[in-house]
DNA sequence: ATCCTCCCCTAC
DNA sequence: TAAGGTAGGGGAGGAT
């Protein structure tokens, strides 16, 4: 169980590399998009783990020099921050990834600082890394003061970027300081846009730890593509016969409802002109332009188009209209039906056959991984016959930020990707024609090919709508005749063979049913069904047998493994570990100290095609949640909050959809940096922000849509973002409390079979243009966003709190009373926490309260703030009673 | 050692 | 123009 699907990705992207600062490939998703971005950080963060222990009973023969030292490195360093980490834990000190916790630093390594990172340091002891290596070689601990870091200076590049504002995503970074050398392309880009910025200063509260260390790289939006050439390989074997059968699921079903605005349109407008912000990023604001003009002022002026409006939130269908196109939105509602109909068809197969035994304990396994071949380009393109063979991509439309969700093998022979924009795509495949999203299409080939996978009737497990995980196992070891222990050859042979025949029948069934090609992957386990995929992609099969899967997979690069990303890829890659096989010379607790108890234990097996995760065993769900990080443009903090209580609406309906209720209701708050330009590259996007998170515990699981809406605006007000900065919203409930009905609703489904159905679809349809277009010039390469991550530590609540420990406490915001009130017996207490600011440099802060927090606190009764601590340790229902 | 919270990361 | 969502694994750091 574990339950990890991994969701694989279908393994064909590939990688490009163009070496250092390479990559980016871009690629879409990878490294990307959404989570993906924000990145800049992130990566920082994440990179070491401590596992200090570990580092430390490995070099007990090191002099303890740093003893009483406790470091944390900013920025891009030298010697990277995990080598860094490790030397200095190793001779003795402490070291601590971020700032602003308990315990504090003594010293900060870095190798330059931007004025602004230099204010919020003020009160440290900032060293250049050359202090941890010299006294290393000294053998004992030389002055600080000697290698203190002056200026900015000497980094050049490093420091400037520093601060963050680029932040492309991909590897960028890393290159940057890692290679410096070449950093030919990156360089470039940022001497043109670095430029001072540096201040930031109204609240300049404390940034972050880490945000200075952005990396370079693009900027957020405007980046370009790099180009980069991609290829796969695709090796395809052959196909044939189709079977039939066919037992389908629907998918169709209920649908969702009415929107319910709320959003009032308005806006003052300003006078202006349109001056556009420039896009340029030069231009943006370092100093707030001079004319300066307030976002809201902005945002007015920009939605004076009536245009514009109806794609904004200034439309009061606009979440529902949104959602409607939403390729991401589609993506995860889909899956979560599929996953919630396959568990009930699962279930009641149970009752019905239960003869079904498991296989023996250590028995062969054999699993298929069923995928469809660029599934949007292939649907899309089944209604244009003329392009079949030339470059295709599915897209919203033909302007340089539209996204290609899906492009077909002609066009990824020249570069193009999913996910990447459109700018970066036209530059490497300028006779790209791109087609429109067909949601219903995708939803009736999808359909066909469940019913085709659950006719097989092995253990099913989705992966998406266009893939899928299926454990055949039963009827392979059926047809080879033993128990899967013995290693007759024969029965080995026959098994194989029936795997084989499976996937070609299958694949034909789809084929012939839906007009689309799709490939499978066969092997032992999940991740060789997966890796096996990729090679069996486009349009052919694969079986990875036991004698070849360490070769094959020895000689995949890790980021070619499920669950392993940019980050992940890159803290491999800085232990030496660039091939799958890379790893297998590395100990376990080097993998472990480096990425972790888990994922260090989970790369050690993967390197040698282990993977015991069980095919379909899911679980009930822990999160409902809906957000929305495109088209939000404010003028007033009314439409903030009227948004705000439209997402909670729809929230609502998620809950009650799924039957579940839940105490805890986050709030997610995508600001614009404050050194981002006020219209970012990507029509209408987000661009480069800092994410704020805020949090409620509730006494009492609720699904109650007013309670919901006064709790989210009341966390946004205390938020206090000026609400023509705000780029995207979002509320998520979490501890959840199943009802006791059965199965959620939507799917239903019921039986058993053979049909799933989606709930609703919004019809799509539209133009489709070719290639070229008007503008672009660069491309953003995805990954535009970034974004960061706390600043300020507002301390949100101003209000009352007390905060204890970090949390604070806060009753039911401000509106509340009433809401009390209202509430009897429900929610009376909760208790916020505010998750951002979560340790900035706290140097600087004022105070930023005590993080203490017991598990939740919780709040109180309606007015007052109780006394944290005592109340922190009951149950928050009964506390609030 | 284990649990909890607040993120980050990954996948499609 | 464009529709950059969403769930779950897991790590860091602190509380117990
Ligand atoms: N960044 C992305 C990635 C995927 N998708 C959508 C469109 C894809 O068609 C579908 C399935 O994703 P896959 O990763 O399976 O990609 P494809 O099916 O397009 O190609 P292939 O599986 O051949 O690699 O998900 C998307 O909208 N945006
Ligand atoms: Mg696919």
């Amino acid at each position: 169980m574990g339950s990890l699907l991994h969701e694989n990705s279908s393994a064909v992207r590939k990688r490009i590399q163009a070496h250092h600062f390479d990559d980016e490939n871009g690629d879409e998703y990878d490294a990307s998009t959404f989570g993906g971005f924000e990145d800049y950080f992130r990566r920082k963060k994440i990179k070491l783990q401590n596992l200090d222990a570990d580092i430390r009973s490995s070099a007990a023969d090191c002099p303890p020099i740093f003893r009483g030292v406790v470091a944390h490195v900013n920025g891009y360093t030298q010697p990277s921050l995990q080598d860094l980490h490790r030397l200095v834990v190793s001779h003795g000190g402490g070291f601590l990834q971020y700032l602003g916790g308990k315990t504090d630093a003594t010293h900060i390594i870095a190798s330059s600082l931007t004025p602004k990172k230099r204010e919020e340091f003020r009160r440290y002891r900032i060293v250049k890394p050359a202090w941890v290596v010299e006294s290393i070689n000294a053998g004992r601990l030389l002055p600080w003061d000697a290698f203190r870091v002056v200026d900015e200076g000497q980094a050049q590049k490093v420091l400037k970027f520093d601060d963050g504002r680029i932040k492309s995503q991909a590897n960028t970074p890393r290159a940057g300081y890692r290679e410096q050398s070449n950093s030919s392309w990156y360089t470039a880009q940022l001497a043109t846009s670095d430029q001072a910025e540096s201040q930031r200063s109204p609240l300049a509260q404390l940034e972050t730890p880490y945000r200075a260390e952005e990396p370079p790289s693009t900027q957020s939006d405007y980046g370009e593509f790099p180009s980069f050439v991609s290829l796969d390989e695709p090796s395809k074997t052959p196909q044939q016969q189709v079977r039939p059968t066919t037992p389908q699921l629907e998918l169709s079903s209920p649908h969702r409802d009415e929107p319910k605005p709320s959003v009032t349109p308005s806006r003052s407008e300003s006078d202006r002109l349109d001056v556009a912000p420039a896009p340029l990023p030069l231009v943006r604001e370092p100093i707030p332009p001079k004319l300066d003009m307030t976002s809201e002022e902005y945002n007015a002026q920009l939605l004076s188009d009536p245009r514009m409006r109806t794609s904004s939130v200034a439309n009061p269908d606009f979440i529902q209209q949104f959602y409607s196109e939403s390729r991401l939105h589609h993506l995860s509602t889909w899956k979560a039906d599929l996953k919630a109909q396959l568990q009930s068809a699962a279930k009641e197969k149970l009752h019905t056959q239960l003869k079904r035994k498991k296989p023996v304990a250590g028995a062969r396994r054999y699993i298929m991984h069923v995928d469809f071949d660029c599934f949007f380009a292939a649907v899309s393109t089944l209604k244009r016959p003329e392009l079949r063979g030339k470059p295709v991509a599915v897209a919203h439309g033909t302007g340089s930020g539209s996204e290609i969700a899906s492009c077909n093998y002609e066009a990824r022979a020249q570069g193009v990707k999913n996910g990447m924009w459109m700018k970066g795509a036209l530059q490497a495949c300028p006779e790209l024609s791109v087609v429109p999203y067909d949601f219903p299409a995708y939803e009736d080939a999808s359909r066909k090919f469940y019913g085709a996978i659950l006719a097989v009737d092995g253990v099913v497990q989705s992966v998406s709508i266009d893939e899928a995980l299926v454990d055949i196992t039963m009827q392979c070891l059926e047809a080879g005749g033993s128990d899967g222990r013995g290693m007759s050859e024969g029965s080995v042979y026959r098994e194989q063979a029936k795997a084989d025949e499976i996937g070609r029948g299958l694949r034909a069934t789809v084929k012939e049913e839906t007009g689309c090609a799709v490939s499978v992957g066969i092997g032992g386990n999940i991740l060789l069904a997966k890796v096996a995929l990729r090679k069996a992609k486009p349009a052919g099969q694969f079986q990875l047998k036991p004698d070849a899967v360490l070769d094959f997979i020895g000689n995949l690069t890790v980021r070619d493994l499920p669950g392993v990303g940019y980050s992940l890829g890159t803290k491999m890659e800085e232990i030496g570990v660039k091939l799958v096989k890379d790893a297998r010379d590395l100990p376990r607790e080097r993998l472990t100290s480096a990425l972790g108890p888990k994922t260090g234990v989970k790369i050690w097996e993967y390197a040698r095609g282990i993977d015991r995760t069980e095919v379909g065993n899911e679980v009930l769900r822990k999160s409902v949640s809906a957000e929305v990080n495109w088209g939000i443009r404010f003028v007033d903090q009314t439409q903030a909050d009227d948004f705000v209580r439209s997402l909670c609406q729809e929230l609502h309906r998620r809950l009650v959809e799924n039957l579940v209720k839940g105490k805890q209701l986050t709030l997610k708050v995508m600001r614009r940096s404050l050194d981002a330009p006020l219209e970012p590259v990507k029509h209408l996007g987000h661009g480069k922000c800092d994410v704020f998170n805020k949090s409620v515990v509730l006494g009492v699981a609720t699904d109650a849509t007013d309670v919901l809406g006064k709790e989210a605006v009341s966390m946004l007000q205390s938020m206090k973002i000026s609400p023509g900065d705000l780029r995207g919203l979002g509320v998520q409930m979490t501890k959840l409390e199943h009802l006791k009905s059965g199965s959620p609703r939507k799917p239903e489904g019921r039986g058993s079979q053979r049909q799933l159905n989606f709930k609703a679809s919004p019809v799509r349809n539209r133009i489709e243009r070719s290639n070229n277009d008007p503008d672009d010039l660069e491309s953003p390469r995805r990954g535009d966003t970034e974004s960061v991550r706390p600043v300020p530590s507002f301390s949100d609540s101003g209000h009352k709190p007390l905060n204890i420990s970090g949390t604070q406490f806060i009753m039911p915001s401000q509106p509340d009373p009433k809401v009390v009130a209202e509430l009897p017996t429900d929610i009376r207490s909760r208790l916020i926490s505010q998750g951002k600011p979560r340790r900035e440099s706290r140097s600087i802060s004022p105070c930023p309260p005590a993080r203490t927090r017991p598990p939740a606190s919780t709040a109180l009764p309606p007015q007052s703030q109780l006394d944290p601590d005592t109340l922190a340790a009951l149950p928050a229902d009964v506390r609030a009673e």
